[in-house]
DNA sequence: CAATCAACTGAACAGCGTTCAGAATAATAC
DNA sequence: GTATTATTCTGAACGCTGTTCAGTTGATTG
């Protein structure tokens, strides 16, 4: 039963997306296969390889939305602050907080291809990017004097900081309570980080 | 042909990790496999499994080596050191060190059980703990004025912080040219937050 | 209505982790 | 020295995986 014109292949790709997410989230990314999602929207893995070159390209594709949902996320988060500083901890609070509730799919960001020689799709890298342009744009403002390197290279040393103490606490080798005690050793990463920055340069 | 006494049980658990350690710093862990790791030291995979519960067992007494020869690596960066903060900045690049040229097999320390709710074994959380405490120390020297709770956070902080800059960087997700900068980067994360720490409490 | 074309299926392939009955060998008993 | 027991080891089997592709099916065109 050859369903032509039933979805086309953008709802199709959007249908995969959609339902690998569902997985993802629900079971993890191990849990992930083609024959799952194939199921899941109701055609068969074939079909998969019609609008996917690989199941790589798949979790790709999830991976972008879910950073662009968490970007979106941290926009929010970053809107209704006054100060500079204030900025920083609610953004990377809220960073923590789509971690915690959002483990598995977040940790697919991560999880997958940490060492592939895969070249990360554009979309993918213009939402890394706005992240660390967000982050500049607060840092500058929290010392403005230091020099635009200084600030990018700030940028992605907290912003990795961040990346790499979420991974740590949930994955339980923090030495610590993740869930509990994330925050506040965030919070020592940042504070700490933003008066060094604010020191002369 | 069953050789019950070529190799003890110990002897051929040894072998298998030295097996699987080639394997994955060669070709990264997801080329892992328990067939090819009997067929490596001449055996089949049943024997495997007489050594070790599940391939995640391995995988895991592999990362617990790694996370040794890194500990050992780290110790011996930091003795040769005169003032704490030097010290601090000698490990975070002995660590960036170690993760560039065993990319492989560093990243296998992350890429496993991420998310899977896995014990981790105690010799595991041994050799993290004293990581843990090495940084501690160096980082009561540079602020003594602060807290034992405030430099347990802080020394987390920087090691999540040092850690997750090295992940995005080798994954290419830092966006920026990754062996280059990150000492770099990473100099940022650590001079101003140590800056930070010395300030006053 | 017939011919064409694209969508879709589902079987096939090689490989995966894991299990386990049975073969092979060592250790022990007589 | 042989018989018995205990252990090690094999290799086939199971159900799963990503990926491919000949062949079927439905829609579209002439």
């Amino acid at each position: 039963m050859a369903r032509r014109s039933d979805h086309s292949r953008e709802e199709l790709r959007q249908l995969a997306l959609d339902a690998a997410r569902f997985i993802i989230e629900a079971q993890g990314l191990g849990a992930l296969s083609a024959r799952k999602v194939a199921g899941r929207i109701g055609y068969t893995v074939g079909t998969l390889y019609r609008v996917f070159e690989h199941l790589d390209d798949l979790i790709m594709q999830v991976n972008a939305r879910t950073l662009a949902e968490l970007n979106a996320t941290l926009g929010r988060a970053a809107a209704d602050c006054r100060d500079a500083e204030g900025g920083v901890r609610a953004l990377t609070h809220a960073y923590i907080d789509f971690a915690i509730r959002h483990t598995p799919r977040w940790s697919a960001l991560y999880e997958h291809g940490i060492e592939a020689d895969i070249r990360l799709p554009d979309d993918y890298r213009q939402q890394i990017a706005a992240m660390y342009g967000r982050l500049e744009g607060l840092l500058k403002t929290v010392a403005p004097q230091r020099s635009p390197a200084d600030l990018a290279r700030a940028a992605r040393a907290l912003w990795g900081g961040v990346q790499g103490l979420c991974m740590l606490a949930l994955s339980d080798k923090l030495d610590i309570d993740p869930i509990e005690s994330l925050p506040e050793v965030a919070d020592s990463l940042v504070g700490n980080f933003v008066t060094g920055l604010r020191s002369a340069p």
